[in-house]
DNA sequence: TCAAAAGTGTTTGCAATACACCCATGC
DNA sequence: GCATGGGTGTATTGCAAACACTTTTGA
């Protein structure tokens, strides 16, 4: 049963109130990183209604859903898409310009996962709408505000890298050391000095180092390595400090 | 005018699906921390409504106004409470839980603040009803998951000030080097060492030193120092780094 | 003159940086 | 045998951390 609205501070207006916008229209939208041919990528759909939205790519979204927590529904949406659960995701911002939207006011709830495509082969065009994937330098033209969104999401990438390791997550399950260092370098746009970072990769204890190496590469093969989930979680929880 | 709803993607069900939460109620809510006899506070305001809410405090909050822009809308939220504009504020995260509040669907997108109690004398209690500072550990029952958005408030300013000089936003105009390293030690609730603090403050050249000393205390008085925002502006725009 | 807090430099260890050559493999 | 990327160690520098005493002032 709905019960009053809470208006909870002397000076709020009540919900009634013509200055308050009643229940602005709230969505959720998926910023999807993924690093594909030595480049950052971002998961979009293809939209074809008219109007505003004409031909235009977007963001992968939805709905709240009722009785799921505002996170599940994001994870719901992404896992449609993708066809994978469990993705690296969190909130990214709350979006809500009041003329983001031009037709009628919308607040989004942004969220960005990482995925690795190699690892995760994604059915593109599920039910027959165009579903691709873009450079992140080289984006088409968006809806709404949804190219502010994804510069919001690299932003939050290239910050967060340097604070945990969660770069792993757009690899596959086991990669080279140079792999690793290339989408670091993508990520961060610089070069880095390639015994310092093996020096301090190595030094964290997060990587175990496989008995298997590349295959099929028209020179020396590299060693294979996989990241150590486990010991992640608990260096994490006696406050390790993953600063690359 | 409201044109149709927009299901931007092909799993995503229409607004009318029954699976869909239909406008779920939402509204914002301030995380306001200021600095009091040497402890971290919370601004919180007595909620006399019945049933869930009952005789319970509560962060401050709001709803979204019709035509104005969402951190906007936040402002005015604060504004009306404290009397003060251009606070140091930003959107902290977006709450979702399906049961958070429990007689109805609803999302508060949370903001936190940061104020200096000192400077700006906040009239208590407004229209009659109360407004509190609380101590961020001792604090009294809250509604919903309002605890919940605190904890994520101050962890977000444990973070925030490791890299980002924010922490002036919770003192006065003027104050003591010792001022601002009791400050940083209730933030971080650790004790720092009293010359490699002074000598890494004073070396990102973000205080200027006043002419001017501590009034009316028992001992040898402190110089006061006020912070630099011309030059903090400068620096970071040079991508200077400014941890502690 | 005592209490209370202000103010001030040096030493040490570690972590970040800079830097160049040999190795293994496929073609 | 050559082209391609894989793999490795050391020297230098700068920053962080540890640490104790003198100064000023009001009561």
């Amino acid at each position: 049963m709905i019960t009053k609205p809470n208006h909870h501070l002397q000076n709020i207006p009540p919900l009634d109130d013509e200055r308050v916008d009643e229940r602005p229209l709230l969505t959720l939208d998926c910023v999807i990183l993924g690093f594909r041919a030595a480049q950052l990528q971002v998961l979009l759909v293809k939209w074809d209604a008219e109007g505003e939205e004409a031909e235009r790519w977007a963001l992968p979204g939805g709905y709240v859903k009722k009785g799921i927590d505002l996170d599940a529904s994001a994870n719901i949406v992404l896992e449609n898409l993708t066809g994978v659960s469990n993705l690296y995701m969190e909130q990214l911002h709350a979006f809500g310009a009041a003329n983001r939207v031009l037709s009628h006011r919308a607040i989004t709830i942004a969220y960005y996962a990482l995925i690795s495509p190699e690892q995760y082969h994604l059915r593109p065009g599920v039910k027959g709408r165009d579903v691709k994937w873009f450079n992140v330098d080289e984006l088409p033209e968006l809806i709404y505000d949804h190219h502010e969104i994804i510069q919001a999401g690299l932003k939050r990438l290239r910050k967060k890298v340097r604070e945990e390791p969660i770069g792993f997550e757009l690899l596959p399950e086991k990669f080279t050391l140079t792999q690793i260092q290339v989408l670091y370098e993508t990520i961060l746009g610089r070069e880095l000095d390639k015994r310092n970072f093996r020096k301090k990769l190595l030094k964290m204890n997060l990587l175990t180092r496989l008995d298997e190496i590349q295959q099929g590469v028209a020179h020396r093969a590299a060693r294979l390595y996989s990241f150590d989930k486990d010991n992640y979680s608990r260096l994490k929880k006696e406050g390790f400090n993953f600063d690359l």
